[in-house]
Order: C-alpha cells, then structure tokens, then sequence
DNA sequence: AATTGACACGAACATCTGTTCGCACGTATA
DNA sequence: TATACGTGCGAACAGATGTTCGTGTCAATT
C-alpha cells in the first residue's frame, strides 16, 4: 500500500490538480490523455484507478468529470470572496449596495468560514476612512466586513446611518422602551440615545481585519 | 441589468452552488432538469443562459458540467490555511513553532492573498487574551496573524520577546543608536527603549482580525 | 383583436465521455 | 524457460450530455 507512485501517476495528479484549479471543475478522461500525451483512454483509466486505491482521488462511476482531489474539498468550497464596495467615514452614509457595479476591477478579499460565520450571503466591505470608530478599536485603513440588513437583534454591532446628523457609526444596538441606545465598543465611553425614526440599519458587523501592507 | 431573476433562475443558481459544494464539481443540465423536477433540458439551457447573461455563471460550450460560478472560481490555489498555534499574552511567551503539532484537530483559518500580502510562508496566527495590546488597537480575543522571522525592518510592527521583564509584546520595531525603541501604536504613548540583547523578535504583525461571533 | 416578448415544452441529434476487452511488452519471480 | 504482474495500447460500445428547433402558453402592450 506504501508503493510509489508512478512518473505517469504523478503527472496525473498534479494535472488534475492545476486543472481543478484553473477551470472550477475536473478534467475528462480524454482531457487528461490529451494534455499528457497518453496513447489510449484506457491507461488514463487504468492510472486513475490506482490513484483511487491509494486514495489521492474520489472517483464517481458514470459520471463526466467525476474525479474529486480528496483532501482538496474543505479548502476551496467555503471561501468567500468579498467585494469592498467603498468606504466608511463618520460623515458620510454607506454605499448602498444597488448602486455600486461589482466587476472584474472590484478590489476584493477572500476570508475562510472561520472569520465569517455560516451565512456567507449578503457580505461587503468597506475600507475605514478616519479615525472615528477608533473608540470600537477600529484604526483609519481597517477593512471592515458587513452584512447588509436593516434589522438586529440587540447587543449586536451595527452600522447605523444617523438622519439627523448626517453621519454614519458602528456601536452596539440596544431597542429599549420607546428609545435605542447606541453602545461604543469602549465601556468607557457614554451611549448615544435616539429616536427608532433616527436610526437606519445599515448592516451588521462581522468582522474587522487590519492589514499591515 | 437590474432585472430580477425569476423564481426558477434563483433555484437553479443556489442548486448549482450547493451542487458544487457537494460533489466538488458543476452539475449537468440533466442533473438540474431532473432535480428541480423541470420537463426539458432546453429550459434548462435557457435558464442557464438567462443566469450567463446577467453575469451570475460563467458557461463553456460543449463541455460536460461546463458551468462556473462567477465570483467564486478565483477561489482557489491562492488561499492559505493558517494554524492557529496558541494565544499571546503580555504575560507569556510566544509558542515555539517547533514544538506546537498541526495536526487536523489544530484551529485553522484561511485567508486570501489580498489580506497576507505576497509572501505566504511560516504563517501563524495567535489569539489574543488580555488587554494588554489595546494600545494597539488590539483587543482581547481577537486574532493576530505573524510571519516567523527572528529579525526585521525598522517601523516594521513585530512580535518581541524581552527577555528580562519575561513579556511579550506588540510595537513598531526601531534600531536607533546602539538601543532598541519599540514605539506603540498608539502615538499618544511612550515609546520602550532596551538593550538589543534583551529584545528577541518572534515574528512580524501581518494582519489582526475580530471575529464578531 | 393582434402583436410582442419572456418563458416553457418535448423530441431529436451529435458529440462527449466513461467503460470494457483483447492484446502486447517488460521485468521480476519460480 | 515459464509464469505472473504491472503497465500500456487501440478499438469499440453504450450511455451521458450539450444543443437545436418547432411549438405552445400567458401576460403585457399596441
């Protein structure tokens, strides 16, 4: 069970590697014969066989392209790659996601499901513009990752764009008795308290990462 | 453009993704068609053309389980798996590398390029316990992420060790005379100065992140 | 009422693709 | 030398799969 691959075995895993990698799914056996000068489909056959028991790949009888890397799946299914639509700045509102064109050009970031959380739907983020969230320990330059909603439950931070003030934050929610308390991240620090017409959910946080180029 | 999918664009789409999330590769239209329990293959194609068209797959001719998903292929051979390999503390010194296993119970996350910057080797991240870093921006639990390198740049943001006052602790590195001054993030406070000899480098801060659970 | 456009249907077609089989070649073993 | 075994070859088969086309439905528009 310990032997060796073979040259030829070799050659097929790394091509099916780098093909996965480069198209989303698996070659064909006719991919492979073709790419790797194989005289027959046979022997492509015969070598994915031995890849299988020696348990390098998973294949799927009678089906195209059913060869699957084992080992490979946990890594590449749940990254998620986030667009950072724009910026976030004491005085000016959120871009609202309907207006922004996310296209090839999108800066964008890929985060793993450990930082995110299970639902991935809905998430954008913003490149911190000033030094105004520094009291949630969020510094000028920190990208901050979002999802957009318009609800919460209380205790979460959020992003709230402010009416009257024009200006948009990120503390913790609280809805109490006809009023919504607005929490730094800092305990030090004293809540802001508002009207529930003040307040728009912009979204909720989800994580915070800080880049040091 | 901003037209929205109808219903049965939106299923076949989340069935591609979780389609793919769980066999590692795209379905077949049949596999779709039958499924979703659609009569023909032909509005299958069509629907699949609809889902091209404004940019959600990407589709290619004449081949099997030709079907990518837009945003997601990128996805790929660039993430890294980074383990965490234990906490940092003022109060206590940072893992040796050598004797920490990483095994497949080890925490992991995995990041993208754009977070790690180019050079992807001797990664490891540490979470934070204490308050001990808040002047840099830094609180307890969050996630630090370190490249092991035992010397660094000056301004460059490191990991020291020091070894009298047995510390560890996270500043902006700087060699100026014949002393060591580590200046804290935080520019309202004051810098350390040290002996070299009493400074050891741990690894250089490449990026921290807060999970907001 | 007529027209148009989006969407759906079912069947047929042409490849694409996995599988199978008989045969051959070399090396190690008996 | 004979045998077994791992590996390679080429061809053929059968089913899987993407594509196309004529037709139909329905709601909105003219």
């Amino acid at each position: 069970m310990a032997k060796k691959l073979s040259k030829r075995q070799e050659a097929m895993l790394s091509y099916v590697e780098s093909f996965i990698d480069q198209h989303s799914y698996p070659p064909t056996i006719r991919d492979i014969q073709r790419d790797l000068e194989i005289s027959s489909t046979s022997v492509v056959d015969y070598n994915l066989n031995a890849l299988e028991q020696r348990n390098f790949i998973r294949r799927n009888r009678n089906i195209s392209r059913g060869i699957e890397l084992v080992g490979r799946e946990p890594v590449s299914s749940n990254i998620v790659r986030i667009p950072i639509v724009g910026q976030i700045a004491a005085g000016e509102p959120i871009p609202v996601l309907e207006d922004v064109t996310v296209d090839e050009n999108t800066e964008t970031i890929e985060l793993g499901p450990e930082v995110l959380g299970s639902r991935r739907e809905d998430l954008f983020g913003l490149r911190v513009r000033g030094m105004s969230m520094i009291d949630a320990l969020i510094n000028d330059g920190d990208i901050v990752v979002l999802r957009h909603q318009e609800t919460c439950e209380n205790g979460e931070t959020v992003a709230v764009w402010l009416r009257d003030e024009k200006e948009t934050t990120l503390k913790k929610f609280y809805f109490e008795d006809d009023r919504v308390r607005l929490q730094p991240a800092n305990s030090q620090m004293d809540p802001i308290f508002c009207e529930p017409e003040n307040v728009e959910i912009q979204g909720k946080l989800v994580t915070v990462f800080r880049p040091y180029a």
